[in-house]
DNA sequence: CAGGTTTTTGACCGTACGGTCCATAACGTA
DNA sequence: TACGTTATGGACCGTACGGTCAAAAACCTG
């Protein structure tokens, strides 16, 4: 019928992926893309729409990544739910102490979006919402194993643990080690551990 | 002897903070920076030499104030050392939740540097070193007045709040509300209390 | 009030960006 | 093999950016 496409959609979405992980979206220019993709500007533009919408495209591949990757560490059920959490988290340690410059696109369009109504700030605040929703799965199966206290707000330490993960990318990327950050971890998951602050505000 | 300046330098810092932390580096544009502070193009351009040395002014305006705000915090002695803590990160959590547009600068120049050898990354580092000593500080007092375990880790549990806090910012960002923040904050504190991992994997 | 020095103002410049146009190539179909 | 359709490549365009220039203004000193 007529000509086909020399290009796979999902590769280059990829590739823009990375470009724009390591530059952001403002900071990436057509011509980084063009040259990561192979494509040209125009069969760039044809199949996407622009810059932004290639971004949107990367992004919502970036949030599926992760959340495919959380419930893959999470969901096992060859650890009890807290050791698959610890697991998680002293992963993460290690993978945002590398030095390569990439950051998620989540943590980049929260940062770059110009508003409550940027379409860029409704996608991330989606996408934190369904991470959130993995790890209060995972927290679920350890209350209802006795793991952490009965009255833990399962929601809330989802929402923490998205928290903590975020800060330590940042810190990842500020240059802090390996080792501090897996003690960050550590700490971070000690959370799990305490009496509700309103019920028991002292040590045992 | 020679024609006085118009304005005041920390002034026009300050109003270009402010731009900054609205729009970032990169995406500030110089004219914006005029509206802003009132200079001129080229005033501005005397005074500070450019967009990006006027960014790492702010920057380190930003970062005293931070580290400021956070002794001010944690200094007193009106209440103990953890109480302390609890209160400023739920001060925190209601600032991060409040709908402006501001991100810290420190958070910004993390994301937009563009290596560990750019200045921008460097300066950063600093910065979050800094904020983690005052954290250290703090738990400090609390160990010594037995609040957290003797064998507490201080200086990691001092970055883990720098995570946590950064952490806070981007999911206020996300529009994740004043309560969830909160009872992300509370959450947060709670890794104060359990036992240390290695030693007590058991609750009590 | 005149000289010297710095600030200010606003016009100006080169560049690089995102995006578009158009001629041509490559394919499936008839 | 001719046709219709879509993809491609590269030249092109308007704009907006960071930065610069030079003339004029404002001040202090003597």
């Amino acid at each position: 019928m007529a000509r086909p496409r020399k290009f796979v959609e999902s590769d280059v979405v990829s590739s823009a992926s990375e470009v724009f992980a390591v530059h952001g979206l403002a900071a990436a220019t057509l011509d980084d893309l063009v040259r990561a993709t192979g494509l040209g500007k125009q069969s760039l533009y044809n199949a996407f729409g622009g810059k932004r919408e290639l971004f949107f495209r990367a992004l919502s591949e970036d949030r599926e990544e992760a959340t495919r990757a959380v419930s893959e560490a999470l969901g096992h059920d060859d650890a009890s739910p807290l050791d698959r959490i610890r697991g998680h988290l002293l992963t993460m340690a290690i993978e945002f102490s590398s030095s390569d410059r990439r950051v998620s696109l989540t943590t980049r369009a929260l940062v770059e979006s110009t508003g409550e109504a940027d379409p860029l700030s409704t996608a991330t605040k989606d996408g934190i919402e369904q991470l959130a929703g993995v790890y209060a799965q995972c927290l679920e199966h350890a209350r209802d194993s006795g793991e952490i206290p009965e009255d833990a707000n399962v929601q809330s330490l989802a929402m923490y643990f998205v928290a903590v993960t975020r800060g330590m990318e940042l810190l990842g990327r500020a240059g802090v080690g390996r080792a501090v950050l897996t003690a960050v971890a550590l700490d971070a998951l000690r959370a799990l551990h305490g009496q509700r602050m309103e019920e028991a505000d002292e040590r045992p």
